[in-house]
DNA sequence: CTAGACCCTGGAGTATACTCCAAGGTCAAG
DNA sequence: CTTGACCTTGGAGTATACTCCAGGGTCTAG
């Protein structure tokens, strides 16, 4: 158990983030010391290390948030936790097919790149982005 | 050409936006009509619409305005626009890793929740996506 | 027993990305 | 030649996700 400021320096987020979604409620602290103080453990650092990770991905905290809700302990494996779990797997894969996408396009860029001097006439990216995604819309 | 009405209902964003994001110089008219109303093209479109990818992948305006500018067509191929399309590339894989590991997360999830009743125990997203990621940091 | 480093709450301020007016000009149809 | 659907600029307002106080309590070390 250890205090909010260890919490923020062990995942590289400020004390006041840390509070700021624990009034989203995105985490709670593990407990109280007498005094008041938020007091967390390892899971809270992976919780948090959770959330940079989703919202590195394009994540709102709103989506995390239901994200998360997906592992609620109790009443779990219901069919609405699966249909939720089902839609945002087909979120996250039409978000890594676009990234495909781009990360393809920039290959080309870099490849065209290779011989200097002969400068880029096409427009590589949107032209190799507009091939490749072309998918179902997202929500 | 055509007006930004148009362009508007052929992106699926509003008048507002696309003078937004001219604002912020992420795209620009084809040209003007005498009375000064904005004239676009196709390309416009194909802009709006990796714009829009890019945003769903997670990238700020300001990264989004990087990219395009990769593809300046004065000076493009200099080293410095190949080092920043690495960098790019980097980014989205890094991405693209940590968005399969919550697929996979969700795989798992979704799969333990095929047996009906039987409630889930393990935080399967976190824990999936802890053993999975761990890469270069993103910048 | 006090100095300095920590913690608390509550509220205000900031950056990003829109979103929505107000006040007015443009233009094709009837 | 006016009506209605479009366009213009400029500026204010909103949601999200922080970020930064102010004013005050807690705790460990000297």
């Amino acid at each position: 158990m250890f205090t909010i400021g260890k919490l923020a320096s062990l995942t590289s987020v400020s004390n006041d983030t840390l509070r700021y979604y624990e009034q989203e409620g995105l985490v709670e602290p593990a407990g109280k010391s007498p005094a008041g103080y938020r007091l967390y453990d390892k899971d809270s650092a992976r919780r948090i290390h959770f959330i940079k990770h989703a919202q590195n991905c394009g994540f709102t905290l709103a989506e995390i948030r239901e994200l998360l809700a997906l592992r609620g302990r109790d009443n779990a494996c219901c069919g609405d936790v699966r249909t939720r779990a089902i839609e945002k797997k087909l979120q996250i894969e039409h978000k890594i097919r676009a990234m495909k996408a781009m990360s393809k396009a920039l290959d080309q860029l870099i490849a065209e790149c290779a011989n200097e001097a002969q400068p880029v006439k096409e427009c590589t990216i949107i032209a190799a982005l507009e091939r490749a995604t072309v998918a179902a819309p997202v929500q």
